[in-house]
DNA sequence: GTCTAATGTAAAGATATCTTTACTCTGATT
DNA sequence: AATCAGAGTAAAGATATCTTTACATTAGAC
């Protein structure tokens, strides 16, 4: 299971920079960045504020994916 | 900013023990309890299981509550 | 060609999330 | 009274999330 995230989507079609959205959400950009790269997830509590500053429902951000697998990079 | 859940009170509702719980979910018992007794946040991966488990809505489990305080314990 | 904005990345370190092992307590059952 | 299920907790250790600092690349403006 791995989740994945359309944040890089939805930032781009708002027209809103990395550096701006780690201002407002008060993180720093390479968290942004990272979190878009999918180097990692985002904790639960900023994962709640991305909803709540793009306003879209959660499945239209994160996505559980079934597959638990390691060949996959 | 802190996150609050409702996970006790769904869990019981449903009738379902910790251990349940923790075995359908795939961790340990001790982490639903720590997260029932708001010792931690689940991470997000945990928590979108947590809405898919119990079949809510994602603001009926987890709430994003204002307040950045300290002094609340 | 220089400057700047936006993005990508890396390494070290701090804190959060989760596991493993183990011990405790309460309430219900036998 | 002994047993058992459910729950609470703690400490050590692994991995994940996030920050700080720093350097690199690309595209556009001047």
């Amino acid at each position: 299971m791995r989740v994945i995230n359309h944040i890089r989507e939805i930032r781009i079609k708002k027209k809103i920079t990395q550096v701006k959205m780690a201002e407002d959400l008060q993180v720093t950009r390479q968290t942004i960045n990272a979190i878009e790269k999918n180097k990692y997830n985002p904790s639960l509590e900023l994962a709640l504020k991305l909803i709540s500053y793009f306003d879209v429902p959660l499945d239209e951000i994160f996505i559980l994916e079934e597959e638990d697998n390691e060949y996959e990079g």
